[in-house]
DNA sequence: TATTGTTATACTCTATAACTATA
DNA sequence: TATAGTTATAGAGTATAACAATA
């Protein structure tokens, strides 16, 4: 048994944590539909809103396949979101960058992010939430540690950056 | 600001909701692709598992269209996982029901779900496990109060039930 | 030879709109 | 008329396999 003795009203560790993970991706999807976009597409998003990763990287990050991550690319650059720059030192390469407008994009929704989970977690006290907030940072470092992501390397992207690495 | 005073390796608490969905599905999706199914048609076989709904009931606790909902159920049928049955009260409903076939297959991953989350807090005390399954509960509680699901009608499902409720 | 990225292809998921059959 | 479900269609996401260009 993961949850030794929940009490009243607790779903145990497993189901919470999976509904939970619900509930966060409908918000998500929610939002990004709002503004037009595939959660896939907003992850790319907050991603690169802080870096230029490789299509390579962008791959091990998203833990897609190259040629997908070549198809959501194409795609949010149709669309004018971000562009592929090509590497000065390796011509085989490119790095994906973020535009004007994806930059607009991606901050207008974390801000909105940041209202819906505000809404998601009214119930709790302060305390509660800040203790929550530590339990999923422990839980997130320690996956990334053991995926070999430096998750230190994160900024507030309004957590539609997923997981992060060291290039 | 939602996280009064993050402290050290305290990603705040959107960056890491956030992260810690995407580590969750990713376990989800690594699970159901062991077993050559899709995430939403593991969730499908998770709610199932315990009810027979009907198209319009799943597309409402699933948030989807009701197209879509026949396109999943389709899939799932043809692959033996769930059968239709012909409401007897109303000619033009169904009931969707779990084959044996499609029981085995939850059943076994909600096992392997159960293994991954157990990796997942590896690093938490059973102290704080259980602070994390209470909070977690509380979160999606009140989400599916705000929605108007009956969460105390979910079974131990292996979490792969999403919202339920109740007809 | 190995690596980076793209292309071709196929399947799943999803929504919208139009439809059938019941109610 | 309204509701339950399906079909037709289109677009996004994903993976595998084969490929071109470069290292």
């Amino acid at each position: 048994m993961l949850t030794p003795l929940p009490g009243e009203g607790d779903l145990g560790l497993v189901d919470a944590l999976a509904q939970l993970t619900f509930a966060v991706q409908g918000a998500l999807g929610r939002i990004a539909a709002e503004h037009d976009v595939s959660v896939p597409a907003a992850r790319l998003l907050g991603i690169v809103r802080d870096r230029q990763p490789t299509i390579g990287e962008l791959a091990t990050f998203l833990q897609l396949d190259k040629s997908s991550v070549t198809g959501l690319v194409d795609r949010a650059a149709e669309r004018g979101l971000v562009t592929r720059v090509a590497s000065p030192v390796d011509r085989r390469s490119v790095r994906v960058a973020i535009t004007a407008e994806g930059r607009e994009l991606i901050d207008s929704g974390a801000a909105d992010l940041e209202a819906e989970i505000a809404l998601l977690v009214a119930d709790l006290t302060p305390a509660q939430r800040t203790r929550l907030s530590v339990l999923a940072s422990r839980i997130v470092a320690a996956d990334a540690r053991r995926r070999g992501f430096d998750i230190h390397a994160t900024r507030a992207t309004g957590g539609l950056s997923g997981g992060e690495a060291r290039a």
